[in-house]
This record gives C-alpha cells, sequence and structure tokens, in this order.
DNA sequence: AATGCAAATAGGAATGATTTGCATTATTTG
DNA sequence: CAAATAATGCAAATCATTCCTATTTGCATT
C-alpha cells in the first residue's frame, strides 16, 4: 500500500490528502504492532515521517475512524487505541500478564447481542467486547 | 443496609472500617443513580457525609472495587464509573441519546466467552461488554 | 502557473480525570 | 491506652485529550 493507494483511499472518503494523514495511514500500515495510541502514532511519525503534531494526530485519528479507515478500541488502559480497519468487526481477547491481543469475530455473540437489543426496544449502532485473561505461554502462568 | 452492616462488610473484607469507607458504601446503596462517578460520590459525600477529599474517593473506590463490593466500568464517556457489586456480573446497554443504561445478563454469551477463550488457550479471568444503541424513547429518534 | 478561500496544521495553553507526595490523623493490636 | 501501621486531606503533579489561534496548505478556478 503506498502512498499513491492512500490518496486515493482518502478522496473516496472526502478527505482532503494532506501529509499528516498520509503519514498517518502509513505508520498503521508498516508499524509491527496492530493497535496504537495516539501517542504511539506520534512517536513513531517523528521518528519517520518528520514532524506532525500531537494535537493533529488526535485529528485525524478521530477522522480516519469516522470514515471508517481506522477503528477505536478502549481497553482498561485508559488510553484509546486505533487499529486499521479491513476486514470487518471483531473483538479482543487480551492477556493481562504480557499483553498479547488476539482478534475473533464470534456469530453466535454477534446475534445474541442483536437479540438482547431487540427485547430491549434498542437500535443497536455497534459494541465493545473485550475478553481478559491469561495466555498461554509459561512465563505468563508463574506464580508471582 | 446500615452502618453496622458496612462495617462488618469491611472487616471481612480485610479493610479498616474508616469514615470515607463507609461514607462511600452509604453514598451506593442509598442514591438514586447506579453508576457513580468519583466526582458524583464526591459531590454525594460533600451534600451529606461531611467533608472528604476526592483523591480519598478514588483510593476508596479502587479498594472497594479490589475487593470486590464495587464493579467498574468504562463506557465511552472518558471517565470511569462504579456500582454496588451485588447481584453477579452483567453487562450494559446503553443509549446513546439519553445515557439510559441497562443492565443485563446473558448465559449464551458468556458460555461463547469462556468456549473463544479456552480455543485460544486463555484462562479467562473477565469481560466486559458494553452495547452501544439508541433506545425506544421518541425524544431519542428524532432526526436531528 | 497564480489566486482565493475554506479546511487543515502546529504547538502551546487549557481542561478534565486521576494519581502521588507528604505531613497529619485515625485505626488496630497488644 | 500507646505504639505501629495504615488512611486521609490537600495541593501539586501527571496523563490523555481538546481547544485556541495564527499560519499554512490543498485544490478548484482563473
Amino acid at each position: 500500500m503506498d502512498v499513491e493507494a492512500n490518496a486515493t483511499l482518502l478522496k473516496k472518503k472526502g478527505l482532503k490528502i494532506t501529509a499528516p494523514r498520509l503519514a498517518v495511514l502509513d505508520i498503521f500500515q508498516n508499524s509491527k504492532e496492530r493497535h496504537l495510541s495516539a501517542e504511539d502514532v506520534y512517536k513513531e511519525a517523528l521518528a519517520k515521517d518528520g514532524d506532525l503534531g500531537l494535537a493533529t494526530v488526535y485529528r485525524v485519528l478521530t477522522q480516519l475512524s469516522e470514515v471508517g479507515l481506522l477503528a477505536a478500541t478502549n481497553f482498561e488502559t485508559g488510553k484509546t487505541t486505533f487499529e486499521l480497519n479491513e476486514g470487518g468487526h471483531h473483538d479482543h481477547l487480551v492477556c493481562l500478564r504480557c499483553g498479547l491481543v488476539i482478534e475473533f469475530n464470534d456469530q453466535d455473540i454477534e446475534n445474541r447481542q442483536e437479540g438482547i437489543a431487540k427485547q430491549h426496544g434498542f437500535r443497536l449502532i455497534n459494541h465493545s467486547m473485550a475478553l481478559y485473561g491469561v495466555c498461554s505461554k509459561p512465563e505468563c502462568n508463574d506464580a508471582t
């Protein structure tokens, strides 16, 4: 995914093509980590894509989420993280020891959620679900 | 639930019996609202139980959550809310228009969650799930 | 290629939520 | 009831995020 493609992507979403937006997209596409906080993106940007302001990072992340290029998630850390929103919706399974994040999507649960909303007369718009536990790695299972 | 009972409760949990802790428990037990933020509790406390510091409120809320007397939840508001942890676990259905919160508990979903954790070799510790939508009240369904 | 104007940016100050340091005070245990 | 220990209050600190405003940029048009 190169600059050209990202520019096209932005245009298609009705957003102007600006350096910060291209930089942010590029960072997500080339980062080792899939889930990045605003601070993470900011640091990456300073390191490789020249400079841009933290406030701009926040604005760009919000905009890209609004048009569906990114998805925002709130884990229990008190900071919002973002990820590329390619495949489609998914939820998260998080290891409380090492921070490993596994993504999953379970249609049964999604269906039940719709059912619950309907039962209560709600029109469901979105949801957040995160499962917290301890993964199978030995070092995450030491008695400390 | 009177002061005596709350004192016993605290003792059973290994916490010292202090005025702030009793005050916080009392506020949750007698509040009209079930979900309270630290700020909410602080204001209530100033109004009825004499004075205590906001920092203390935060400390007490954290402690009471740790011992299971309260449960913490993070909705999309940027502030943590707490509620009495009596019945057992439940999840939330939230109206994005009026803020109405409905609690529910769905055993099918809980079972699927366990299954998903197992599939990935996780030992599940807890989870958070919130469904966001629009409730059935007419004023929440105006086109604005 | 130059122009205009709305939209976007930088960056610092402001905000709101939560935490921390520390001197003081209260609780518990013997 | 006094010592040891933990809890509190207050103010200052921190952290994530948003706001403000002067300046710059994207881009449709000339």
